[in-house]
DNA sequence: GTCTACAGTTAGAATTATTCTAAGTAGTGT
DNA sequence: ACACTACTTAGAATAATTCTAACTGTAGAC
């Protein structure tokens, strides 16, 4: 396992282990957003080892846990996941279905502010994230 | 079932049966954001008739495709429904998982504009959502 | 008024995503 | 080598949702 994925894995205090380097790896390499499956799927083509479905959900509850990754759902049913984890938007093509990371600087007026209202005043606001929804100009 | 409700189903071009009155009137009647499961175990409490699954989640389909309601998904595993078709967002209480309705009105600096770049350049952004994360201040 | 057609509803089976369970495995420290 | 612990495994179990096929019930045709 390469010593970059095994240091990341360090420092989120996760132990790294086969199979948990490589399901990291395939995330850190790709923008699609994959689903637990998706990993999955890939993942065991070039695994040497066997891959249980179950390692695929326990490595990325535990990677979300340790922030290596991060869960998004935009979509009923089924979360994704992202190793993306700087504070970022997702754009959504309603058509393909794809999904799409936005940076924070390509949406004008951030940060965003709550007015003085009932939920900045009951309420800690810790994070928020925008979903875009649209489609691909023809 | 109520002259309103049947109204509000005519005019989104649902045929009004009782079921889809009770679900809908359930659903105006609360801003709980309930699951599918929740509108089910709600509803046939109130219901002269049986009321099946199949139905509940078919007539949820069926009243987010009309425009209805709208479909929230904030949590995996699970829709959510909301009849507060208004443009809004949401704020996820992280401790007690209740969801609240933010007005458009509450976030300063909107309408967000998108900056030049790769996404406003090549997708029509046609709506966006902002989910906010937190806790209520003790 | 009856008949027919069709949309809606039903119970339960099927499917899909995820978690659980119990057994097996490997690495670390002694 | 030995035991401890954490990780992984296959498959069972669970949970959310959709599918299926049979059963209404109402609207329009006659």
């Amino acid at each position: 396992m390469s010593y970059e994925i095994e240091q990341l894995l360090l420092k989120h205090g996760v132990k790294p282990t086969p199979q948990r380097a490589v399901i990291t790896q395939f995330l850190l390499s790709t923008h699609s957003h994959p689903t637990a499956d998706e990993v999955f799927q890939a993942v065991s083509e070039s695994l040497p080892v066997p891959l249980s479905r179950a390692t695929v959900y326990n490595t990325l509850n535990c990677l979300v846990e340790a922030g290596v990754l991060i869960e998004v759902v935009v979509e009923p049913g089924k979360s994704r996941y992202d190793a993306n984890t700087t504070q970022h938007h997702h754009f959504v093509d309603t058509e393909s279905g794809k999904i799409i990371d936005v940076r924070p600087e390509e949406v004008k007026n951030l940060p965003l502010k709550l007015s003085e209202g009932f939920l900045d005043g009951a309420f800690d606001v810790e994070d928020y994230r925008i979903t875009f929804f649209g489609k691909r100009k023809s």
